[in-house]
DNA sequence: TATGAATGAGATTTCATTCAT
DNA sequence: GATGAATGAAATCTCATTCAT
């Protein structure tokens, strides 16, 4: 009846743990949504028995929080290297950030962040204020740099640029959520890079000026 | 009880009351999820009590799925219609097209459905396969069709047609998931109209062949 | 495995649930003590089901408040009305006192409270609080006043009045508590009343001046 | 660790642990109960973590069970040799021995006795047995020879001597749970002492024939 | 038909106890 | 011996569902 124990028995325990249970639980949450996972779910995917995530979490909440916090957050350094580097023009430069978000973010694990943070940020207002502040905004402000930046030059056209960064954004953020959906919109065969590819066609194409055209 | 005056008033509802259940379940699936929505929720909002929903519905799960079928579905001939229209041109039955679907669903409360079927569609496969058949497919097919119009009369460039359809998709439907999140990745006071403006002129300036531009 | 299913089903549903609840409750709180008694147990004593006793309260700590607010506090009118009597003697008056209110609380389930409050007072001190100030404190001032009234009438020693009532109450508490312990420190087969009669007499003796005696 | 100079602390301790673990279960079990009492706070307090403990005690039972054999126990032996007194009047040796159980008892860590057998009495009838045959009733026997040894004096007057011994311990017995509890319902400030003289002035007056008085 | 008290399976969480280190 | 991570039985509490009224 109770699906809590598990065939085993005083397996390792380390400074791992932790890790391991996030882990399993963003798995999960992305998968079936947090409600609907099971702590015995979270604890039967990381290796354990039901009371041991207890140990390392107070509660089922406090596991979604650390997720945002332990996870996520930590990615953020990654783009902030991306402005770092050499002039290399803003269409490669767009095409450079949106392919390493791509790889980094959406290659891994982190890529179920944002199916979950859409179906629960009304219900954990506060980590969804902090995903905003600490990872999206920062986000956006580095895309509008590029954008303005390619503007400023006269490699894109004078378009509006919050609008454009959003623009930019939803394809890649779509495609993070429909790989952790199964209500694709593209091909799920489909190889997401030559989406990606396409897509950055499209846009860049549609960010230049006549004379780049021409 | 007995012969009061007020009796008329819930006969005059009883026709009604299976669709404000479900449009009661509707805003409150999209706002807190499935699994977190009580029965006796939708009941309160259905302005019912918590036994009164079983009398038109078998189960949670059923008011889930005829929501899809009885509240979605429907809507589907709207597009139907929109390639009916006289000839205006690629880019403004594409303009026509996008902006119809915002209006008729992104300002209706059926907005709420890419957000309720993306966090849900892998707890409830079949009703996501209806929804993918009977909705998504049909509906990308008829922007394929305006595109591969453009295309054929020499009004777009020749970009590959399936994964310009999902990027044209993409940011109406992230318009539609913002607006029932608490991470949105616009302006939550811009207006959604705008942003829509901004983002067609910047893919239809990417769509656009060269001749066109100069 | 789990005790919270009993055969019975659909048993009356009346106003009286919840006062059926709270006695259940006293008793067994009494018995056993807070949290040795399993919200299960409550429920089966009451004749309903595990999930009932939360149509009414929010938590097992709230029946425990709602215990000493509902069925305690409105026994307190009834020793304001001991001192409207007729005149009938100092000592007569502590003898109806004690007698009061040995026959109206001490001889009726509510002689469970003093074994529950000294028991779990520190555990919610809120509660312990409102036990004092609207039970204890009141019940004493009335005993004060009338040891007062005895010595200034001259018919009880001046005896530091305080310590007087303690005295007093002490041995009709202790037989409360002896009385829903296994640890009796008076024979438990002896008659309690006729206990109250020879501790009333000894210190009624020992309130009296000399010139009463001789 | 290896070979750590303070190897020696925690050998030196180890006669003692036993002993600290009951004292650091007393204080806990008075306090909070049973129950409520979790043994890694036992083992907290103890100044040990929580597997310590079982290497003394089988279970937590076991160490409540211990803790009423050879805590308490023992003390009685204080009792005993009250009586082998010189004789210096029933009376005084009254005062004697309700003083002496006081600052023996009263004024030490056992003062949670009470308070926690009365309590936990129920749960556990076999250590309630136990204290009750060991503790109360050898007390109480010592108690009743003072009382008859003074009505055949003649010091005392011919008095019901269960009875008269119940409310000379009543008053006793009771300081020490309300020290235990914040349910006082003596003034917390006030000196035990004096009020236990009070109250042995009062029932010493009870007691005294008239002869003796006038 | 509608109500809402009652049900009871199942989820989260706690904690006495075990045992690899 | 001592430690404390891990266990898993058992408790509290929730809520979809039922059914007497």
């Amino acid at each position: 009846m109770h699906d809590c124990p598990f065939a085993k028995r005083w397996s390792r325990r380390k400074a791992a743990r932790p890790q391991e249970i996030l882990e399993a639980a963003l798995d999960l949450f992305a998968e079936k949504g947090y409600a609907a996972t099971k702590m015995g779910d979270i604890a039967k995917r990381a290796g354990v028995t039901c009371g041991t995530p207890y140990r390392y979490f107070k509660s089922k909440e406090e596991i979604f929080a650390s997720l945002i916090r332990e996870l996520v957050l930590p990615k953020l350094a990654l783009g902030e290297s991306l402005l770092a580097e050499p002039d290399v023009g803003a269409a490669a430069r767009l095409r450079t950030f949106l392919f390493t978000w791509w790889t980094q973010i959406g290659e891994s694990r982190l890529s179920a962040l944002p199916k979950l943070m859409v179906a629960e940020a009304k219900n954990f207002p506060e980590v969804a204020e902090l995903y905003q502040k600490e990872f999206i905004q920062p986000g956006q402000a580095l895309l509008k740099r590029v954008v303005e930046d390619g503007i400023a030059r006269g490699e894109f056209r004078a378009v509006p640029v919050e609008h454009a960064v959003q623009t930019l954004m939803s394809p890649v953020v779509m495609l993070m959520i429909w790989q952790h959906s199964l209500v694709p919109c593209f091909d799920p065969d489909a190889d997401p890079r030559s989406y990606l590819e396409a897509m950055l066609d499209l846009v860049l194409h549609g960010l230049m000026p006549r004379s780049a055209i021409a």
